[in-house]
DNA sequence: CACCAGGCAAGTA
DNA sequence: TACTTGCATGGT
């Protein structure tokens, strides 16, 4: 199918090839991450993981042992600290309590029911909830970020205020689910915005989708 | 120095 | 319902 959305995908897949996403060692690392990079850059994560990583504190059942306030200053490199550990903290304790702490049985649970039971948690948004979906669980979700909106509105394909659902709709629509198709378009998207697509500096005309539908 | 980053929830009117 | 503000560190 030749819509422009394989068309985006084929120029920036030709242009940065693959992503090799997500940049993990262990799916709970994946779930750690989606929460810790919220409006957040990812190289202030990976100080944050790393702190947790040399403390051996990078698995479900040591870090599911401490609470908010023991987390905190652990993460403090990846910023709004105090809100991320209870975020994080939150997301551990529905795993307790929904699927008897196994993340194992939570990234086998039926798609749509594992992202109800992660919109419920306070702190997990549609963003993060899908992040975990197509990274961890490997549903093939699409996942919408600040900069998928972005690249869409500059090329036209979006009014500047369409919502996360329609957005997503759109690209689920025009594609077949694939989750390795989702994971590496969703990577490609981050990688060509945060290069060419910045709010202060854009640099639309060395950007690899100039021209697309303008 | 100002501005931004792979969001989300809570407060206000 | 529709806007606005708080959360916070580290890089440019």
């Amino acid at each position: 199918m030749g819509t422009i959305y394989h068309q985006i995908y084929d120029a920036l897949f030709q242009a940065f090839g693959p992503q090799n996403w997500w940049p993990a060692e262990s799916v709970f690392e994946i779930v750690v991450g989606a929460v810790l990079t919220q409006n957040t850059s990812w190289s202030n994560v990976t100080k944050a993981l790393e702190n947790l990583r040399v403390r051996d504190l990078l698995n479900f059942s040591a870090l599911s042992q401490l609470g908010p306030d023991e987390i905190a200053p652990l993460i403090r490199p990846s910023g709004y600290y105090n809100i991320k550990a209870r975020r994080l903290s939150n997301v551990l304790n529905m795993i307790v309590e929904e699927y008897d702490g196994q993340l194992d049985l939570f990234l086998r649970e039926e798609c749509d029911l594992a992202r109800e039971k992660l919109l419920a948690v306070k702190g997990v948004g549609p963003e993060t909830a899908d992040s975990i979906l197509l990274y961890a669980c490997e549903q093939p979700v699409f996942v919408i970020d600040a900069y998928t909106h972005r690249v869409l509105h500059r090329h036209n394909l979006a009014p500047e205020e369409a919502d996360y659902h329609s957005l997503q709709e759109q690209f689920q629509a025009a594609l077949e689910p694939d989750v390795q198709y989702f994971n590496e378009y969703h990577a490609l998207l981050v990688k060509v915005a945060s290069q060419y697509c910045k709010k202060r500096n854009p640099l639309c005309e060395q950007c690899p989708l100039w021209g697309i539908n303008l």
